[in-house]
Formats: C-alpha cells, sequence, structure tokens
RNA sequence: GUGACUAUCGUCUAAUGGUAAGACAACGGUUUGUGGUACCGUGAACGAGGGUCCGAUUCCCUCUAGUCACC
C-alpha cells in the first residue's frame, strides 16, 4: 500500500518569485490536509503540547488563538501518564457540547481539533546526547532510563507506532535516528540506513495496525517519516529516496535546520524539501522563529512545529507586528504580508550572522520585545496594537511587566497566547 | 535613663592592618521535532566623625542607629 492521501494543491507556485525560479528548489505551497479530525489549511503551524498541555493554556484559549493543530509527543506521554490511561480516556462530563467522543488523547485533553505526536525519537536521542549513560541507540530501537524513576525503557519502532495509534492521534511520526550536525559523515550516513531500516519497520506496522483495528481510508492517521543525513546531500537525496519508495503520507526535515551560530541552512532545507513529491506534506520539524518559517515556507514546506512562541513566551519576549493595526482590509492584509523580506534578500543580508537577529533589522516584519526590560516600567501602552488577543486589547505593558516581576502564573499565560495569536496570524499571512 | 552586643552591595552572609568574596534580588542577554522552575553576562557595599599607623573596613575613642538586658 502506498499512502498517498490526497493533498489538495489550491496554488503551487505559478506565482514564484523570480528568486524561487532561480534557485528552483522550491514553491510557495498553499493546501488543504485532509485529517481525520478536520481539513486543516496548509502552510500551517503547531503548537507543542508535549505532555498534552500547551503549558498555561486551555484548549479554549488555543482555540480561540486561531491554533489549528498541536504535537503532542509520544516519549513524554508514554512515560507519563502512561498510554493505557490516555486509551481509557472519556470526555469531560459536565458539558456534553464540549465532550470529545470516545477515549484517546482528544478527549483526554480536550481538543478536538488535529493532533500530531512526535515519535520521541529526537528526545532520546537529545537525552543521550546530552548524557551517555541515559541510553543507548541498538538496532532494535532506543533504549533509555525514565528521567522520572529510572525505569528501563526500550522504544522500538513498533512499539512507537503501536502506542501513537492508542494514543489516536490525527498525524503520526515514525521512529527516526537523528544525529548533530556535527557528527562525523560515516556516522550520519549509518544513521540515515537505520532511519531508513526503521521507517520500514515502522510502516510495516502500521498496515497491521490499521487492518487489525479496522480503519477505514476516511479515519486512518496519516504516517509521517524523517529525512536525515545532516549537512550531506548525497545522505538526504538517499534517505528520502528510500523513504518514498516506502511511501508515506508526508515527509519531515530531521535533524537541526540552522548550525551552531544559529544560521540558517538554506541550502540543504531547499534541496531536501526539492526531494519531496509535490503531492507529499512536508514537515519542517522545530520550525522556528517567524523568519525561519518564512524561509521554510518559500522553501518548499507546509507544517512546522516549535517551542519559540509558548517558551520565549513564558519568558517574557513577545512577538509584534512592526507594522500596527493594517489586517482589516485585504489590501492592507497584502502590504503587510509584502512587508515579509524575500528570504533570499535576508540570506543575503544576513550571511553569518544568527538568523534569530534578523527581527533586528528595519525591513523585518515583526520584533521582538522583552517585557522585562525596565524601559516597559511606566509603558501604559498595547503589547502590539495590531493584535486582537486578551493581552494586546485588554491590558498595558507596564502590567505584564508587572505580571512577570512578581511571578505570576497569569504572566507566561497572556505571553504565550499573545505569542500564539502571532504565529497563527502569520500562518494565515502565508496562506493568502 | 544605664549597660552589653552589633553595624560590609537593595537583602542575607564572608574575609582582611595593604586590590573586600559569595548567594539572592536588580539590570541586560540566550532559548528552534520543550529534562528551561534553565543558562550566560553586567552593575552594586565597609553607618558618621576623629585617633594610632607608611597605610584602617579591620585596632582605639566619640556619635548615630539597631538588638537584648536592667532601671
Amino acid at each position: 500500500m502506498r499512502c498517498n492521501r490526497p493533498i489538495k494543491q489550491l496554488y503551487d507556485g505559478k506565482n514564484m518569485s523570480a528568486w524561487q525560479q532561480q534557485k528552483n528548489i522550491g514553491r510557495r505551497r498553499v493546501g488543504e490536509l485532509a485529517t481525520k479530525s478536520g481539513v486543516i489549511h496548509t502552510p500551517f503551524f503547531m503548537p507543542d503540547a508535549t505532555r498534552a498541555a500547551v503549558r498555561g493554556v486551555t484548549s479554549d484559549e488555543l482555540e480561540m488563538s486561531g491554533t489549528a493543530a498541536l504535537v503532542v509527543n509520544t516519549y513524554h506521554l508514554m512515560l507519563q501518564p502512561g498510554v493505557d490511561i490516555i486509551r481509557k480516556a472519556g470526555g469531560p462530563a459536565r458539558n456534553a457540547t464540549h465532550s470529545v467522543a470516545g477515549g484517546g488523547i482528544h478527549a483526554f485533553m480536550r481538543w478536538n481539533r488535529p493532533i500530531l505526536s512526535d515519535s520521541g525519537g529526537y528526545q532520546i536521542y537529545s537525552l543521550i546526547h546530552k548524557n551517555p549513560q541515559m541510553g543507548r541507540i541498538t538496532e532494535e530501537g532506543a533504549e533509555f532510563r525514565s528521567v522520572l524513576d529510572g525505569t528501563k525503557h526500550l522504544l522500538t519502532p513498533e512499539r512507537v507506532i503501536q502506542i501513537q495509534f492508542d494514543l489516536d492521534v490525527d498525524m503520526m511520526v515514525v521512529l527516526d535516528d537523528p544525529r548533530p550536525n556535527s557528527a562525523p559523515k560515516t556516522e550520519v550516513g549509518e544513521a540515515v540506513e537505520r532511519t531508513l531500516r526503521w521507517a520500514k519497520r515502522c510502516k510495516a506496522e502500521y498496515e497491521k495496525q490499521v487492518v487489525l483495528r479496522g480503519l477505514t481510508e476516511k479515519i486512518r492517521p496519516l504516517l509521517f517519516s524523517v529525512v536525515q543525513g545532516g549537512m550531506f546531500r548525497e545522505f538526504r537525496k538517499r534517505c528520502a529516496e528510500g523513504l518514498i519508495e516506502i511511501g508515506f503520507d508526508g515527509y519531515g526535515f530531521g535533524g537541526r535546520h540552522i548550525d551552531e551560530e544559529g544560521n540558517f541552512l538554506e541550502d540543504i532545507v531547499g534541496y531536501t524539501a526539492s526531494l519531496i513529491p509535490e503531492d507529499s506534506m512536508r514537515f519542517a520539524l522545530g520550525v522556528g522563529t517567524p523568519d525561519d518559517i518564512v524561509r521554510c515556507h518559500a522553501l518548499g514546506w507546509d507544517m512546522f512545529d516549535c517551542v519559540i512562541p509558548t517558551r520565549e513566551g513564558r519568558h517574557g519576549r513577545l512577538f509584534v507586528w512592526k507594522k500596527s493595526g493594517v489586517i482589516s482590509t485585504e489590501a492592507e492584509r497584502s502590504e503587510l504580508l509584502s512587508t515579509v523580506r524575500d528570504p533570499c534578500a535576508t540570506a543575503k543580508a544576513y550571511g553569518d550572522t544568527r538568523s534569530t537577529n534578523a527581527e533586528d533589522d528595519e525591513a523585518s516584519f515583526y520584533s521582538t520585545i522583552n517585557i522585562q526590560n525596565e524601559q516597559f516600567k511606566e509603558d501604559f501602552a498595547s503589547v502590539d496594537p495590531a493584535c486582537d488577543c486578551e493581552l494586546c486589547t485588554k491590558y498595558t505593558r507596564a502590567y505584564l511587566k508587572h505580571l512577570f516581576k512578581v511571578g505570576e502564573p497569569l504572566a507566561g499565560r497572556l505571553a504565550s497566547l499573545h505569542n500564539l495569536c502571532f504565529y497563527a496570524k502569520l500562518m494565515e499571512k502565508l496562506r493568502n
């Protein structure tokens, strides 16, 4: 069986910029992705609700922020609270209209829009990378000790798929073998081969589970694989081609899309996108800053997830639109969109500087503020006049600074929500 | 009122007859498929006045303030 659930492309780049045509490495893509929990308009961004919660924010608030889908993490959830509990979860009893039918992650966290589960491969890699005593990678799978109670676990490709079926997510990701970009070539090559072998086992288990559970084409979850290969074009090619032969609904960019200094790796990110079939989803895992998302989208990527809006929000960094109050009409919308720099210009302008510093550019469409800075002490303006979130419409910068200063949980919640609104609006701009 | 003890960054604590250390707070920065309740930097003090001494935050005296005890 070849997974090729139709991904409707409404617009595949007829109006590609000269830059994109010249580079021939990607197209701005706008389309629709059908999941069992509903259609998602692409490109889209998913906040990370790693442990079945976007820290400090409720499902209702997430919906209002314009969040289309969420990412949960297989690794975290299998350890806590455990798959069995989520599988048994029922909807909340007190409000029938808000309940989510059946068990699984949707009912558990009361979120009825699409959910993607990450495999946990990256988390285990990260865990082992930081402390080799925490586990090891074998052909069988990833062995690791729980950070919670020290118990030993073995996460195999088959087990990862089973757990994600039990979670009852809409989109799942195969177990992969990520390596740092700095890893020796032989190591990266071996990781690619292992990623391919594991992907094959995941696909086999996936098909087995679809039959076992009697899932029809309409209600089966989508399966994504991950293209590894680090900085090496030949390995990215080998990996992508191997995965495409196995067949998946979508393909992810594995590893990091920035180098140690934070430079955006345009070449390898664009090249990898060009290896993926036009009718498949392209998932840029862990991307990124607003700048990086714009760039990746221009290079042909459709889906994004990142901790940045929520983590930065919790630490008092807020994303704000450079132009204010200009999103009521189509003309104003396109004007705002036009302020999004051409990624090529960005790459040139920033050369070897950190991609995250791009926001300091005068031409950038956004900037960030650290609300904890002294300058906001008596600033009674809205955080972002162009934003219509709860924070920006009801509270002042001075008040938010105060909330952070006194360690009030409300601070992180309002800031996270604001940043999620910013990201949702950014994706909306990219779609229009 | 009398006596004893104490006085060091904003706060809490070190050390020292010769450049005063640390923690927390403050200020600034970092964070990219969430071990971030983390990480990195920067400012910041010897209560006041006198004396001894080449030199005093340190030793002595007075004052001031605080704590405790007594009246």
